[in-house]
RNA sequence: CGGAGUGUGGCUCAGUCUGGUAGAGCACCGCGUUCGGGACGCGGGGGUCGCAGGUUCGAAUCCUGCCACUCCGACCA
């Protein structure tokens, strides 16, 4: 038998993971390179996936108190220069606009000299500059506090390399920007956010993920705090799946965002921000696929159960047809996991075991088959795209048509609930601890990193560290750098101290997690 | 921007060393037989061989320069 994919996930050699991960998204019609450097072209199936999860997380945002605005692409200059770490820390990876005409010269088209802008435009990386200077002039009283807006936009980052859904220099995400009249309130909201971004990972995604906060050295440019939350990839690596920024009022100095407060007082507000961006597609990838392609979680998937019907160009194929359709109705009258089944009658002129395989590929976690034998009996035959084979025999069930349409919806929540679980164990499992010292750990990485031959997977290192700050910790940084190594964040449920600093050996104040990272 | 590799039809690649009418498999289109675990036969469409120069009677092939992509670094959601 044919496998559905050419390269396998697990072949002991990191090198072909990436082959892999590429090959998933192309056989799952999720997104493709484009002409523009750097930029991918988001698929229909794959904007799906983008659509379902969005709605999702937009409902989660709306239940916390957020409304939802939209500000400009194009962000002045001298607004992005007015925050210091910030101006620093983006500098390297911006597009800037600086003309706004062209002019054929020659016969050759180019930008037009005469037209160039008295302040060139920032195409945004991020907008805390300009939705700041919003709130600077949207904010007067305590009474207009907490400010608590969202935006769905795209956004531009000049990267170096870069990697469908997980690093693309033109991205999709939403980002959020409150304002707070104290440090408490600012402080409550980031954490409230990262739990959503946690809950939503975990229970939408079926993305099992560790929260915590991000040490010094990978903090947002700008930010007092930041907070992550860190998924383990089916490679051992670690993917930033959200961050949640506590930027206190640094902002607010910078963009002069200040309210009067009930004693009469002009104070800063404290600010926060927190984004979540497609790159958590490349994360569903990459948890969930397996060999044959992508697996779905049913809360994602554009169509949860597919319907393929088994045609011979022939009379009978009307009654197949129509039984199909009448089986689709009947799903999509149903609910599950809180939304209304999403079932499809694929009617394409296709061979029915092709589409079957491309239905498998791209991840649709119910494929039914229904021919003339399951119309005349009353039933049909479905799989689970979660438990595909049993050994390299595809498993199939045959059941009572009224029966499977009592179960789909549970089916599809046990489905949605066995990828997390599934994904959950394999994190448990790959989290290391009892490495006491840094020789140990480099030890346990393995000191030399073959560049060809990539490294056996290791998964992640929970340890004791006493968080050192400064130029302490840039030396850790660049001891684990050495070693290909980050620091991802100090996890927000601690265990006891076990014991000293991994790397100082002075006494612990808490646990930090340690991994390769995307 | 550094290191390595690759650019030949939608995909995977052969052909390049040794210059001589651009190929294969899959995919696609047509017809027929099929169809319940990735069909088969016959016929067909599709490529200025990454780009630009050069050498030559003749370049996918040799030379020079450039570009893109992939992987590994640096950067980063």
């Amino acid at each position: 038998m044919q496998r559905a994919l050419s390269v396998s996930r697990m072949t002991g050699n990191r090198s072909t993971f990436p082959e892999w991960y590429q090959a998933v998204v192309r056989e799952a019609d999720l997104a493709e390179n484009s002409p523009v450097r750097g930029s991918m072209i988001i698929k229909p199936w794959g904007f799906g996936v983008w659509e379902e999860l969005q709605r999702d997380l937009d409902r989660r945002i709306k239940e916390t108190g957020h409304q939802n605005a939209y500000f400009p692409l194009f962000i002045p200059l001298s607004f992005f220069a007015k925050e210091a770490a910030h101006v620093e820390g983006f500098a390297k990876e911006m597009a800037v606009v600086t003309h706004h005409r062209l002019k054929t010269v020659d016969g050759v088209l180019g930008v037009d000299p005469e037209a160039e802008l008295d302040e060139p435009l920032i195409v945004r990386p991020t907008s805390e500059t300009i939705i700041g200077d919003a709130f600077s002039r949207w904010i007067k009283s305590h009474r207009d506090l907490p400010l608590l807006i969202n935006q769905w936009a795209n956004v531009v980052r000049w990267e170096m390399r870069t990697r469908l859904f997980l690093r693309t220099s033109e991205f999709l995400w939403q980002e959020g920007h409150t304002a707070h009249a104290d440090a408490e309130d600012a402080r409550a909201e980031t954490m409230k956010m990262l739990e959503v971004y946690r809950d939503f990972s975990e229970t939408t995604l079926a993305m099992p993920v560790i929260a915590g906060e991000k040490p010094e050295n990978e903090r947002f440019p700008g930010a007092v705090a930041t907070y992550s939350i860190e998924a383990m990839m089916q490679d051992g690596k670690a993917l930033q799946a959200g961050t949640s920024h506590y930027l206190g009022q640094n902002f607010a100095h910078a963009q002069n965002i200040r309210f009067q407060s009930a004693a009469g007082e002009l104070e800063y507000c404290h600010t926060t921000s927190w984004g979540l961006s497609t790159r958590v597609i490349g994360g569903v990838v990459m948890t969930h696929g397996d060999d044959d392609g992508l697996r779905l979680p049913p809360a994602i998937a554009p169509r949860q159960i597919v319907i393929v019907p088994i045609l011979r160009d022939k009379p009978e194929d009307a009654e197949v047809l129509a039984y199909g359709e009448a089986l689709a109705k009947a799903l999509n009258a149903q609910t599950t996991l809180g939304e209304r089944v999403r079932a499809l009658l694929d009617v394409r002129g296709a061979r029915s075991a092709d589409k079957r395989w491309e239905w498998v590929r791209r991840g649709a976690p119910i494929i039914v088959e229904v021919g003339p034998r399951d119309a005349a009996a009353g039933q049909v035959t479905y799989m689970r795209r979660d438990r595909l084979r049993d050994g390299e025999k595809i498993a199939s069930h045959a059941v009572p048509r009224d029966t499977f349409i009592a179960a789909a919806p549970g089916i599809l929540a046990e489905i949605q609930a066995n990828l997390f679980t599934e994904a959950k164990a394999m994190l448990d499992a790959n989290i290391r601890t009892g490495i006491k010292t840094f020789d140990q750990l480099a030890e346990y990485f393995g000191e030399a990193v073959d560049e060809d031959e990539g490294s056996a997977f290791k998964g992640w290192v929970r340890a004791p560290w006493s968080r050192p700050t400064g130029a302490a910790l840039e030396a850790v940084d660049a001891r684990l750098k050495a070693l290909k190594l980050t620091l991802r964040n100090i996890p927000m449920d601690q265990n006891p101290i076990s014991g000293p600093c991994l790397f100082t050996g002075d006494p612990a104040v808490e646990d930090v997690l340690i991994a390769r990272a995307y």
